[in-house]
DNA sequence: CATTAATTTGCGGGGTACGCAACTTTTCTC
DNA sequence: GAGAAAAGTTGCGTACCCCGCAAATTAATG
């Protein structure tokens, strides 16, 4: 029935990862060479050498697609996450994981904020953004739950931390799309996230006012 | 050319926002009655007496509709955070401030939570909730900005924290709409603010491990 | 191999979103 | 107030999107 996930992976299944990554790199690409408007689905499809419909397969709209690469850091958090020895806090631990996450793929290229920029704020991407960081907060939730244990007074607080962590990579993504002096993207990161461990105690100046 | 916010609003401008109102009511009170699929743009623009075309004019999608009473809680955030006394601290006064916003509501209706989650769980609409939420969350940090001091270092701050207060929303608000017993949302929204406010210092028990 | 199960694809239909160019209504100015 | 100007509404046309369905193609299995 469903894929077993140990098992050695057919050929079945190894190709239809590889078009769905296709897919959504040529989405990516597209949209940032032409401008989200000037790519339509059929663009795409043919791209990849494929039928619009059997994009549609994968893919519900090419925004999905576009903002598909988000999602696949799913994964690499969890793993991250698990491979934390126990001795460290939880928000050590999660904090460190996150950076991890998002520091093995580099930090993103300055040459293209231009380009991210009029694409992620673009509304119809915007969305399919925000939703895939909602789904990457849902694995960290349960991650997050795994390791402090899964009692149900736990349930809450960790999706709420895990909101917060996400909120954290958001802004500073965000910052790092917007402000064009700002500090490397990583770096912002890791000061948010010991902001938000410690309920951001800084703002309003460091001498508490 | 732009409207002035401090004239008397002269019959146009009243005009147009009983237009936007009646359209997002509608929206959202026939989805809740037929489903979203179920709802075509004509049905809400026949609804309200008006013609698609101009629904168009007023959103871009339903979906936007839909998910327009978010964002009116702008206003209603913003007024409630300047009223607070300068001596509470900014915890205290968002905080309070954003109980205050989402309270004068009233406790949203336990009976309609079937209707509201199959609403707001399909992915259709989801983005444009996600992307209402963002809206506010924007209008929160300016007003966190302004009362904390425009100073530059503090913007990245009052982001996050913005970001954080509206994730202690959303979080309370999905489990309001999920978890079948949970307590009431106004009471959930409070113990995760404190929580976020103190870095959620409670996962993992009570008695730090 | 021959079955069986999963994927791809074309077609068709119901919708959506928006530019454009009349046409109305409110507002402005004298 | 009357006429000009500005803002809003509407119908039409177009391009595009999303998905159900059924036939054709391709992998998995014994």
């Amino acid at each position: 029935m469903s894929p077993d996930p140990a098992a050695p992976l057919g050929l079945r299944e190894r190709k239809k990862r590889a078009a769905r990554r296709a897919m959504s790199e040529a989405a990516l690409k597209l949209a940032m060479e032409k401008g989200v408007e000037q790519v339509r689905v059929e663009d795409i499809a043919t791209a990849v050498g494929v039928s619009p419909r059997t994009f549609n397969n994968y893919f519900s709209s090419k925004e999905e697609a576009i903002c598909s690469f988000i999602v696949e850091r799913q994964e690499l958090l969890r793993e991250a996450l698990r491979e934390r020895p126990v001795e460290e806090t939880l928000w050590e631990a999660v904090g460190t994981a996150t950076v991890e996450a998002y520091g093995s793929l580099g930090e993103p290229n300055r040459g293209s904020v231009e380009l991210a920029r009029s694409l992620l704020l673009h509304p119809s991407v915007q969305g399919e953004f925000l939703k895939a960081h909602a789904k990457v907060e849902q694995v960290l939730a349960d991650a997050i739950l795994e390791r402090a244990g899964a009692g149900p007074e736990n349930a809450l607080n960790a999706r709420l931390m895990a909101a917060i962590v996400e909120s954290a990579v958001k802004t500073a993504f965000f910052s790092w799309l917007i402000d064009e002096g700002s500090r490397p993207f990583l770096e912002t990161l890791d000061v948010l996230l010991h902001e938000a461990a410690a309920g951001i105690p800084s703002l309003t100046g460091p001498d508490q006012k």
